[in-house]
DNA sequence: TTGCGTTATGTTTGGTCAGACATAACGTTC
DNA sequence: GAACGTTATGTCTGACCAAACATAACGCAA
């Protein structure tokens, strides 16, 4: 809402296919990092209005491309059950996040070039 | 060209949101790469398998949000018609590979890393 | 031992987006 | 002026993927 024009109007966004095994992006990540926060799948899905199933069925395909799972959860207890980031998924996470700093600086000037050849958008508003 | 092993299985694909107004990744630019050095946007299409109605969605789409149009085309003549790219066109396209190659650099000793932690996929070759 | 909130998994329903199909206009060449 | 291959645009259909719905297991607390 209250953005300024430039900052945030261009916005890199990257996935990173390893072959067939997986393809990882901001939604895996985001879904990492909300497990991080929030110690409980459902939790996390209901977070970024995913539905448990879907944000399961990520977690499950995460750990299983990786040697070491990313996401450990354990069912019933006083909560009903919940997960937990691994050290593994604590790492991957935070290697996706640093990827996606360095990819936005590295690309900047290129992004702007672009987005300097683009209709100006800001004149109506 | 002559990467070493690991380039060819981790994929770095990036994808530029500009706001509400475009948002350019590989299709995109595969398409107006195509539509270079065919000449002709059905054909670019048809390289990419990619239906003539949805090519030419796309390239009108493009053609929109920016200042001056990126793919300029004929109706009729000789050849039926055709199109290619404009000036501006073409350094969209530029700017987009290089940063692609920019990211891809970058980013390379993450996405090394975290690929170090997946499961093993190389050991059947 | 009952209740709770979660993980875990199968089945079905539905909305959306892309492709298929149809048609018209266009302008040079023959 | 007939033919051709392309641009340009509308409509319709279907496949796919995600959400919705349903159900079970689990283990601690009270």
């Amino acid at each position: 809402m209250t953005d300024p024009i430039d900052s945030t109007f261009a916005r890199l966004r990257i996935r990173v296919h390893f072959g067939e095994a997986l393809m990882l992006g901001p939604g895996k990540a985001d879904l990492l990092e909300l497990i991080g926060t929030t110690g409980s799948i459902s939790a996390a899905g209901r977070a970024m209005s995913m539905s448990y199933k879907r944000a399961w069925s990520l977690v499950d395909e995460m750990n299983h491309a990786f040697q070491t799972p990313l996401v450990e959860s354990a069912r019933g207890g006083p909560k009903g059950g919940g997960a937990h980031l691994t050290d593994t998924g604590q790492a991957v996470l935070d290697h996706y996040r640093k990827l996606e700093d360095i990819t936005a600086e590295a690309g900047a000037a290129r992004i702007g070039a672009i987005r300097d050849l683009l209709k100006d958008v800001s004149d109506g508003k």
